[in-house]
Formats: structure tokens, C-alpha cells, sequence
DNA sequence: CTATTATTTCGATTATACTAGAAATATTTA
DNA sequence: TAAATATTTCTAGTATAATCGAAATAATAG
């Protein structure tokens, strides 16, 4: 994942209203819940909510799909653990090298 | 970890030029760097970065510590891990209930 | 004390994001 | 076709964020 990516899902993320709209969608599981579910349940207003799911939509964390009158709504799982994995590189890329490179640094700054 | 303090570090790691900083901070190790480092190496201009480091800071992601004139920054891993983690256990929380779920889900809404 | 180097504050510009009501559109059901 | 329900678009006000040059401050070394 590149770094552009990440921070631009990162800064998606980085709403309440759509780190919640989030939470509840993995809640629900891949099945999805509508649009209307959401905006009951989070008591969000409809356009504010259609704004955001339209962000989480831009960056790939959002599946929607039609049935009926219904637009149902779920978490895309991969890509969730794609940007959580980007954060989790960068930690662990260091833990390997962390005792022979401490001064090194210190000394080349 | 609460939602709104998840959504404001996440938020803080969505914008590029910081996710860049945290990626270099990380590679640097827990020793960190100078300012001045970060500022050359990144090709970052100087108010522009101080700018930066203090929303890293303020989400507690960024500890600094003085040398002489050099202000030593080090990346806060334990912070960074509980982010991640906020997004994982999201995800998590899920895939042990998937199978038995998904259709209880989609009648209830 | 002066010069040097490192970092921050100030200030101003510009851009982007959040919010939500009202109206419009779409889809189904009667 | 009309009514009902679901969702989106439009619009506009308000707020917050990004950018960076120039000047100010801090810390040390000579």
C-alpha cells in the first residue's frame, strides 16, 4: 500500500461520525446493513450520513449494494487490514534492528 | 481506547506529509532524531514541520526530549500499536461470529 | 558577549471539510 | 397512477487545516 493511500484511508478514518459508521459496519459482519439502519441507529442525519459513506466509499473501505429500496451497506474487511497493516510495518520493520542501530543514528544525526 | 480519541490519532496519521514523519520516525528507532534531520531528509520546510510535530505530539504520538540545541524526536510505538489495534479488534470482533450471523443480520433490519 | 545553529511563533493566504435542511430522485407497493 | 419509503443532490453557512516566509527565540560554542 502505498503512503499516499494509506494516509488518505487513515484520514477517513480519522472522522468520528465514519469511525463509528465503521465500527458498526464491522459489528454487522459482511452481510451489511442498509443505509437507513445506520442512520437510525447512529442517529445521524441522512444527507450528513450519505456525505460520509460517500468518503469511506472513495477510499475502498465501503461495499454497497442494491435490494430493493434498500442500499445495503458492509465493511471491506481487506482493506481495513491493509491500512492497519501499513501501521503495523512500519512498528514491527524497526523491532528487528532496534539494539545494533540505537547509536549508529545518534552518531550519523 | 475511545472512539474519538482513535478518530483524532487516526486523523493525525491521515495527512502525508505526517504519516511520512511517523514512517521515518519509525525506521529511526526508539533513539529518534533531530528536528533538523527530519526537516533535510524529508525536504520539509522548517514552520511547516514544527506544524506538524505538534499535532504528532498532541495525539501523543510524538515524544521530544532536548540535546544541547538539537530537539530529539522518537516515535511513541506503544501509541501507535494501540491505534492499530483499535482497527483490528474491529475487524477481529467479527470473524469469530461471521458464520452464524450473517443471516440473523440481514432479517433483523 | 557575539556568532552560530536549531527550532518556534507569527501572520496571512488558500484550500478543504463538516453539517444538515429542503428539495429532488428512485424504487417499490397498493 | 398514486402513495410510501429510501436515499441522494443541492446549497450554503461555518469551521478547521495546510502551507510557508519572515522574524523571533533558544541554546550553545568561541
Amino acid at each position: 500500500m502505498k503512503l499516499e493511500d494509506a494516509a488518505e484511508t487513515l484520514a477517513q478514518l480519522g472522522n468520528p461520525i465514519r469511525l463509528e459508521v465503521v465500527r458498526y459496519l464491522v459489528k454487522a459482519g459482511p452481510s451489511g446493513v442498509p443505509v437507513g439502519s445506520i442512520q437510525k441507529q447512529l442517529k445521524i442525519p441522512a444527507s450528513t450520513l450519505t456525505h460520509h459513506l460517500k468518503h469511506l466509499k472513495g477510499v475502498g473501505l465501503l461495499m454497497q449494494k442494491r435490494e430493493k429500496t434498500n442500499l445495503w451497506c458492509s465493511i471491506n474487511f481487506d482493506r481495513l487490514h491493509e491500512v492497519s497493516d501499513f501501521l503495523l510495518e512500519e512498528c514491527c520493520s524497526f523491532s528487528l534492528r532496534e539494539s545494533d542501530n540505537a547509536k549508529t543514528e545518534r552518531d550519523a544525526a
